[in-house]
DNA sequence: TTCATAATTGTTATAATATAACGTATTTTG
DNA sequence: CAAAATACGTTATATTATAACAATTATGAA
């Protein structure tokens, strides 16, 4: 399976973030349930931000008795608690976060084109906010940082 | 009036920021209707974002029929347009651009003690996300930087 | 094991945010 | 003025998210 951005076999990027999940709940003695797990591989379906009624309805297409919001939203919650997955407040969506376990401050890309969305580290980035905040005495205690526009793929074809 | 954070006449504020919204509009033949001048205010009545549906409210108050959601939905969206607010979608509220005309990128600072948001133009976030973009090949559209956390007086209040 | 407790999930209802669609009124312009 | 465009009114509904409480399942101490 592949995607516009990337082709590559996503089945690895599905396979490698449920394993590290399993590892890290484990390590922290956090119950990652089937229903939690299997949220979160519906999250990792592509590189592009889901909405939790689509992990609704994808849920309803595998089970028999459809699942209801709430049971969403706890599972997605709880992934967000423990770092395995990112809400985008500009999208109303949520993505898989690409390297979870480690403190961070991500930036992410999003194509308004395509979708596919990209989770960037970026200490630049990260040290101007923090000087930014610092400047102003303000403690930073959570930062959404979201960027839309065309990714190279999208840029390309346009312009070819 | 004042506010927490910046002992001020805040009436300055919006006659200051009603006085630029109509200098600006009557220069690119927007038309700044009353309705649209009203919800301005209305949005500028404080140095906090506020959601669409307390406009509305606020709307209600005033006037003797209750306006419904697309009115005021529709005047944001002008308002926006024109780069008299900004909508902040970590909160899914609006707040009074501080520097409309001017074409920015800015980044906010949202207290979410008191809630008092700042908006800042700071160079070094600028640059760096367009760093972040060009090394990724990314063309950024929009951008949207909001900071959560605890502003200077929050801050002083809880050490005191 | 067994019971008590806590955690998870199910279920129903509803809150909060936002837009579609269409009709009316107002403004602008030729 | 008449035609066209723009803005606003109105009704209905879509979309996103949570409250409240019941049922179930997992955990851990006795
Ligand atoms: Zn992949
Ligand atoms: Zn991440
Ligand atoms: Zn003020
Ligand atoms: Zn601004």
């Amino acid at each position: 399976m592949t995607n516009a951005y990337h082709p590559h076999n996503h089945k690895h990027c599905i396979e490698e973030a449920l394993q590290e999940a399993r590892s890290l709940c484990k390590d922290k003695g956090a119950r990652l349930t089937p229903l939690r797990e299997k949220v979160l591989e519906l999250v990792w379906q592509s590189h592009s931000p889901i909405g939790a009624y689509d992990v609704l309805a994808e849920l309803g297409r595998l089970e028999e008795r459809a699942a209801q919001p709430p049971t969403v939203y706890r599972a997605l919650d709880f992934l967000m608690e423990h770092g395995l997955i990112h809400r985008l407040s500009s999208l109303n969506a949520f993505i898989g976060c690409s390297h979870p376990g480690e403190q961070h401050n991500s930036c992410f890309l999003i194509c308004e084109k395509c979708r596919v969305t990209q989770e960037i580290e970026h200490l630049g980035i990260e040290a101007s906010l923090k000087d930014c905040a610092q400047s102003q005495g303000f403690q930073i205690k959570d930062s959404s940082v979201e960027l839309s526009g065309l990714c190279p793929n999208c840029l390309g074809a346009d312009t070819e």
